[in-house]
Order: C-alpha cells, then structure tokens, then sequence
DNA sequence: TTTTAATTAATAACGATTATGAATTAGGAG
DNA sequence: CTCCTAATTCATAATCGTTATTAATTAAAA
C-alpha cells in the first residue's frame, strides 16, 4: 500500500497532473483500508469539495487502475469496489450488498503466489472471492 | 455436472414448469462446456425458436441460479458468463472481452475445498480467477 | 506571467439487466 | 380428453452504473 507522497510522485513521473481532487480521492483509498465504491468516494469528497463531479471520480478511479495503484472489484448488477491493496488476497463478499471484507490467510496466499508464478504466463490480476450474505442482507432474506 | 434428465426431475420437483424454451437454455448450458453470455445463448436458441425473447433467456438463467445449477460470473462492464460447473475451479479470464476458460488444477482445486470447510460458515459461492488478455485483444491491445 | 495541454464538471448516451403486463401454455383436476 | 388456472413467455419500457462528450478551468512548464 503506497503514501500519498509515493502516489504523487508517481503521477508526475508519468505525466500526469496533481489535482486536489485526485489527492483527495488518493486520501480515501489508501487511508481508510476499505473497499468504497465510486458513490461512497463521492459522497466523502464532496464534503471537502461540494462541487466534485461523480464524472472526476470514475475518471480518475480509471487512471489508478491504469497505473497499477489500484484493483477494480466487479460484480453484477451493484457497483464495483476498488481497492487500494492489489497484492493476492482473500475477499468476503455479499453477493446481494457488495459489502466487501478482506479475509486474511497468509498461508494460503502463499500457495496461491507460488502457483501464479508457475504458470507459463504472468497474469495481470486475479481475485480470490468467497460469497456469503452479509447480517444485514441475511435478516431481510 | 447434471443431465437433462436431472433437470426435468429437479424443476418438476420443485413446481416449476418444463417448457421447451427451458430446455433448449439448459441444453446449451449443460451440453457444452462453454461460458456463454446470455446473448449468445439468445443467438443459439433463436435457431430453433425463433420467437425466443432475450427476456426468457435471462428469466431462466435466474432461475436456474436460485435453484444452484448454474453459477453467474459477472464482470465490470461486460457482460455476465454462466457457468454449469458449480463446483470450485479456476478461470483465466479475459478483462476486456470477458473470454472465460476452466483452468484444471484438480491439487489446487483440493487445497482450496480444504480452506473453504475450515471456515467457520459455509459460503454460498466462490470465485477463482486469474486474468490475461485474450489472444484477440492483445493483438488490438 | 503566459501558454497550453490536461483536467474538471455537467450532462447526454450507453448497454446489460430487470420490471411490467398482456397473451400464451404446461400440467393438474374433473 | 377437456377445462382451468397459475406459471411462463414475449415485447417493451425502465433502471442504473458507467462511459462519452465538450465547454470551462487549471496545473505546471516555458
Ligand atoms: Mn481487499
Ligand atoms: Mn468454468
Ligand atoms: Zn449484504
Ligand atoms: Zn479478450
């Protein structure tokens, strides 16, 4: 998980210009350890910027992804989740809510790198995902 | 991976209709083992009955979701693959046009069932996949 | 300070999926 | 077999998350 300092380097060493809109969504995603959706990061910046565009943040969401500093989470039907933390690692997801929880095993991380590199081929991403409604989705059915 | 004959037994059983429309999905899903789309399924079904509505595709595909037969591999922007094979197993997976394919690995597929039924719930899915561009969109890129 | 290409923000467009409702039909009762 | 009815189909509209478009703004280099 990189700094906000590491992350502006990185933009400008690519070309790309530091806004305090991207700084501010770059604070959100690499802060907090959670897994927000486009709408949540929205609603969060907005406090700090009242006239942020939902636009702003699906573009610049976009360019993280671009750069490798963050992982789309897609599911059908509800928002996708990013998360800032692209190392192989294990999600809980409700299938209903998206509500998104990182379910940590070390051991079997490993396994799971160790078998990504013995594949003829390098992958640009994986996910390990397992389903199960979360207590607020069970109790409404 | 069941036969069209368990099926019938399973939606009679459970007070569903066996219609030819259900059967000729059902077909596709359970006859080859692809990860079609829902409009693909819609293109070959159409062959023979060219009446078909995409809706009764997708009606029937949820059905058969609720009923555990099939399981849905849903992506961010494309379109949904569905698969027959509901036990746990591998995807290489194509991030821009969604190309899905089994990767066998019976070692890791056991490892993996060991970790789900060390958990402490049961899930009610899972999802293994690795992603790489297609042969197709490389060569776009 | 000036310049300019990149970025933002507002809005329109898109596309996969779901919702709706009238017409049809599978399957059970008689 | 015939009739009945709830389930299903089909056509179409609606939904909603995301992308495309474009005029106004701005970061950052000259
Ligand atoms: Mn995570
Ligand atoms: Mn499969
Ligand atoms: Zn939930
Ligand atoms: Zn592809």
């Amino acid at each position: 998980m990189l700094t906000l300092k590491q992350i502006i380097t990185m933009l400008h060493q690519k070309g790309h210009k530091v806004t305090p809109q991207r700084l501010a969504i770059c604070e959100i995603l690499f802060s907090y350890k959670s897994h927000p959706t486009a709408d949540e990061i929205y609603k969060r910046v907005s406090q700090k910027f009242p006239t942020i565009s939902l636009s702003t943040i699906y573009q610049t969401l976009n360019l993280l992804m671009k750069l490798g500093l963050i992982q789309e989470l897609g599911f059908p039907n509800i928002s996708s989740r990013y998360d800032a933390n692209t190392s192989p690692h294990i999600h809980i997801i409700c299938p209903k809510c998206g509500n998104t929880q990182d379910y940590e095993d070390k051991k079997f991380e490993e396994l799971w790198s160790k078998f990504i590199t013995k594949l003829n081929f390098k992958p640009i991403g994986q996910r390990l995902e397992i389903y199960k409604y979360c207590d607020k989705c069970s109790k409404i059915g």
